[in-house]
DNA sequence: GAGTGGTCTAGACCACCCA
DNA sequence: GGGTGGTCTAGACCACTCA
């Protein structure tokens, strides 16, 4: 087996062959890819754990160590979680352990926040043009739109609006009037199967439009803080262009 | 040399010995502390190259395999660099390639911006409250606070004030009057011998002070974008506090 | 062609979790 | 006690860089 065309990619070439166009990719790499695919198809649920290391160096015809640097590579993108004598699981979003710590809003003391989010309307319309451009969307294309505001002790502190492809989004089942408990990329796992992988936001001040001010119950043309953020799924494609406006808080990095 | 006392760590201890109380500090780690103490110390500079990896297992006194685990450690934290077939090098700060990809201020578009910084003032001075709270120094404690702009085509697009810790930082002689065509932590690196290892950033909203107005030739109170910065060096100790206004840029975070 | 890092393997031993 | 991941080693072969 130690030719080089293990099962993670070939079946099985002559040995003479000096190797196929893509034959020469790191099997590690190959690994690592086959794994992610595994797990963007559900094979291993998130929370689920994953086959024993010595099971997977059978299974795709590869050493221990090469499964282990495949794994390292997940887990270093925050997919995977190793625990030492239980295994290795895909790690699930949850309220407390996002993916996301590394932007965040905190309160201007630097303060972390734990605001309660409610929706305020969940309607499908027609993608406007900064939608299509983040989402990546054609022209007629639909979005699933959320408003929703984030408060803590009953306080507004964060408007936000929330644009989704239609068409895998439409099991997310956000109900206007209604509280969401759970971190809303949980959501997106649990309802619609969408994982979010990585974001990008982008920081800006705006001023406050009649509707955002009288949802955090500040004057029109107030100054605020805009985050704009496109998340994209493990296969790499946008799925959410996100909006948030705050009057009271800021945004941090996290130090590591 | 399989015993549990590599030259990393102990000279060399009798191998009855059931280690000492950090001998079981896994070697990679020790390995990682050593090469990171030599980056430090300035054993080997920014921009130089490490000895060879055969050369560097057999000085500390364990194999090969321990020592690019070490450096895939420090590589990971973009302190150093590996080049296939060159060697491994410390990374220098660079005006390209500087180690702070991951939030940096873009134009409203969505273009990367080209700064050029004009030193406004350098003074040392007292420390004030917000400078000690961030730089973690004690109460009659002296900074040297700059004062600067950041152009772009002649544009002033940036107001910053930066705090350093008067001592470390007495070399840097920044004058005031003069463009800083070099980017600031190389200058940290060059000339105080300070390397800025990562950084925490909360972004916030503030208005227009009459003399961020007038350098950045906007009305007083208008509506600004003010980053907050904390800069740590290799020791962890922080190093630079600044605040960056901005009225016409937003503020990104790296996709990946 | 000599030297460097990159990949891959095989196996030993240890530390942790759980039944 | 059996299984899991964590550390560590030794060595083979490949790919890249530079003289």
């Amino acid at each position: 087996m130690s030719s080089r065309s293990p099962s993670v990619a070939q079946p099985h070439n002559s040995p003479e062959v000096p190797a196929g166009p893509l034959a020469s990719r790191p099997l590690y790499l190959q690994a690592r890819d086959l794994l992610l695919r595994r797990i963007v198809d559900g094979t291993w649920k998130p929370g689920g754990y994953l086959p024993s290391e010595p099971q997977l160096a059978l299974d795709l015809g590869v050493s221990i160590g090469t499964i282990r640097k495949a794994m390292e590579d997940l887990v270093g993108q925050g997919l995977l979680e190793r625990q030492h004598g239980r295994g290795t699981q895909v790690v699930p979003h949850s309220s407390d352990r996002s993916r996301f710590r590394f932007l965040r809003f905190v309160h201007g003391d630097g303060r972390p926040l734990r605001p309660v989010a409610h929706v305020l309307a969940a309607a499908t319309a027609r993608a406007d043009a900064r939608d299509r451009a983040a989402l990546g969307l054609g022209a007629g294309a639909k979005v699933l739109v959320l408003l929703r505001t984030r408060s803590e002790d009953g306080v507004p502190l964060i408007y936000e609006r929330i644009a989704l492809p239609a068409e895998p989004f439409a099991a997310l089942n956000a109900e206007p009037g209604t509280d969401m408990l759970e971190e809303i990329y949980v959501l997106y796992q649990a309802r619609c199967g969408q994982t979010v992988a990585r974001a990008r936001d982008t920081i800006a001040t705006d001023r406050a439009s009649p509707a955002i001010a009288e949802a955090l119950g500040c004057p029109p043309e107030t100054p605020l803080l805009l985050v704009c953020r496109v998340a994209v799924a493990l296969t790499g494609a946008p799925i959410e262009y996100r909006q948030s406006w705050t009057a009271a808080l800021a945004y941090r990095s996290d130090l590591d």
